[in-house]
DNA sequence: ACCACCTATTCCACGATAGAATAGATACCA
DNA sequence: TGGTATCTATTCTATCGTGGAATAGGTGGT
């Protein structure tokens, strides 16, 4: 598993519609967007443009502008929107609460903002989440009072936590 | 905030008794010790080994060994237990989740581990974690439906859920 | 004699990241 | 008209963290 990048997150947001990196930076800071899921660095920001770039999922031109500095704007490519609905359709998401609090709620945001039915992604969510849970659980038996338990058991309370929080979830769907 | 780093840990893993980067490596492998809290690869734990000498919480010394090859054991400083006891004694905590299933348990561990009460650290986290959750409470209220909502009832759940958790700490400290 | 594995640590190249720097345009105020 | 503050937009740089391989001594098996 490598670390938590907003790599398609960034290519949900650039197939609603071509986007500058100004732009993007501010769907990931206004708490009405992205500002709750994700905290980026301008930097962060623009190297992940420059690799999205060079791996051929985006392409970006030039665009002078009468009353502001001369910007990139960037566009899905074919390439891109592949990766992207593979990301959204994931069958197996990771179980751990950091990356369900952050690529579950971008995997409900984008497809939101592309008009996509976000059940099946719930679904493959919650199925994960289950399954780890009862892992844990079973785990748990095995294990005697100690830290061990302790983390254990906390990682079992947050993953209960979860699925309450995912039936929610499927019956207020993600606006905005 | 800076990130999650286990220099505090280690120090308190070395106040119980002096050991050398490989002893270390066990405590942070084995599921009985820290397996389950931290998830450390070799070179990170030699590069803070490295900072912490540097920084003078600890000393290490050249152990020639029988039948091993030579090895470089580390033991605190004053410098480094007054670190340690303000890292023990922190009146506020981090909230966040994730630094509660990795700091807090680490806390608890080496309370344990040097036989020191763990009432302060229980209490100054369940404090954190409840202030932290009336704010997002507040929050909550003033959002309407959408990611933004989502994030945030996500986020109010995980509290919930380690405040119960912290709750029966309390009445089943750590052993082991 | 050789290989595999355990103990113990170092090395290196790469990427992430924070924060400053750059830079053009507009707006306000004295 | 000069100053400076602020917004838009992106790049640069120095540092740090990291995974993975390399190094290296010792031990036990076949």
């Amino acid at each position: 598993m490598s670390s938590l990048t907003p790599d398609e997150t960034i290519l949900g947001l650039l197939a609603a519609q071509a986007r500058h990196g100004y732009e993007l930076l501010e769907c990931f800071r206004s708490t009405q967007q992205l500002g709750r899921v994700w905290d980026l660095s301008t930097s962060q920001l623009y190297a992940v443009l420059k690799r999205l770039e060079r791996e051929g999922a985006i392409v970006g031109r030039e665009v002078g502008s009468e009353n502001a500095p001369p910007r990139t704007e960037y566009r899905l490519t074919g390439k891109g929107a592949e990766r992207l609905h593979r990301w959204l359709n994931e069958p197996q998401p990771s179980a751990s609460i950091r990356r369900i609090r952050v690529e579950f709620l971008s995997r409900l945001y984008i497809a939101r903002q592309l008009n996509i039915a976000a059940d099946s992604v719930v679904r493959h969510q919650r199925e994960a989440c289950l399954a780890k849970y009862q892992q844990l659980i079973a785990e748990r038996d095995q294990v005697e009072m100690g830290i061990d338990f302790l983390a254990l058991d906390l990682h079992i309370s947050q993953l209960e936590a979860v699925l309450r929080w995912i039936a929610r979830c499927e019956i207020t769907p993600a606006s905005g």
